[in-house]
DNA sequence: GTCTATACGACGATAGAC
DNA sequence: GTCTATCGTCGTATAGAC
């Protein structure tokens, strides 16, 4: 390794390739996919739009390689909790810790996916969205089951209703959460959880 | 009244211009502002683009009339939520419901104040928006800190990490309930009511 | 890896006939 | 109230020089 690198070099780990996928993801996260112009990208990367055509293939090339990268880390961690030995309710805990984990390290992505995949995902091309989507559902309703079943959980309650409204929940966080403020992404998840448990009621 | 009033006659109630924006309000709602075109209204409508001119100045017109009439609507319930005797708990109660029924009943405009509200609120004329957000949050965290105060809900709680849990939770609801089905706005609010307050954790 | 230059379709909006 | 016709702008993307 030579005496100085610069911030584009690869010795530090980051191609300028990876740089603009940074700042392309920081724009379709601040103002969404098609509200963002691929010469919106090259100028807040200081270069002209044709340039950017170098690295990618097309404006839909970096928001799919940003959606699949993101969904394929977050799914390792999604399968670790499943196949653990934890019980259902114990397992819905991680879940969702490791969801509002996921928004401290990646907000960009996590807002990606909330603002533009349910309609990226009416191309071909982001099918892979709807499939993750029907996963999600099913491991999550499945351990809801699983928990009321085992009697960790109630017993009255509208399984696919909690679904949702505990799938909104997490990642709606999205819009409001800024990292380095003095809320941890554990902290949300601990007050989030507390709420979800034990409701707002005076006990 | 004379023998046959047809679709777009006033007798009805209904003006072409009100069948126009409700158009453009589904759409709108459906694939966003800005990824609606005037074309694409105008083919759902039956006329050509150029007509639509006849009726509304601009497309940002259309959208700023869908919203502000919507919001005024339902400030009138909020306000008189708030004026009345119940106690905080059952005013925060009374606002959940309210704000269901205005999903069932506008759905459209609702779905377009999430999506795009954020956005427009950027541009002077939707400044309204900005103040009326400001005007949501002053209420429901005062309700919240009262009932709090009054013993009705845990004190142990981060009130306005809670508001926004409930806010976005309540809204968001709009990206999946589809009036018509088998539950009610009336329905969602118990449903969602029983787990914001108690919880899903077993007795 | 970035530039200059440009193709070309889609966009919001307008003018005037019917 | 809708049509025909069109304007100017901005969108993504390309070709080839440096």
């Amino acid at each position: 390794m030579s005496a100085a690198s610069t911030p584009e070099s690869p010795e530090n780990g980051r191609s300028r390739r990876d740089e603009l996928l940074a700042i392309a993801a920081g724009l379709f996260a601040e103002r969404g996919f098609k509200n963002t112009t691929v010469r919106d990208i090259a100028d807040a990367a200081g270069i002209l739009s044709g340039s950017l055509y170098h690295h990618f293939d097309s404006k839909e090339s970096m928001v799919d390689e940003l959606l699949d990268t993101f969904q394929t880390e977050l799914w390792k961690k999604y399968d670790a909790i499943e196949a653990s030995d934890l019980t259902p309710k114990a397992k819905l805990e991680a879940i969702v810790r490791a969801s509002f984990e996921a928004i401290g390290e990646h907000r960009d992505e996590v807002a990606i996916f909330q603002n533009d995949a349910l309609h990226l995902a009416t191309f071909e091309r982001f099918g892979y969205l709807i499939e993750r989507n029907r996963k999600f559902r099913t491991l999550w309703t499945s351990l809801l089951e699983a928990g009321v079943a085992s009697g960790e959980l109630r017993a009255d309650l509208d399984v696919a209703l909690v679904y949702r409204f505990v799938r909104d929940t997490v990642w709606v966080a999205v819009r409001w959460y800024r990292p380095g403020g003095t809320l941890t992404p554990a902290d949300v998840a601990d007050q989030y959880l507390a709420i979800l448990l034990e409701g707002i009621n005076h006990g």
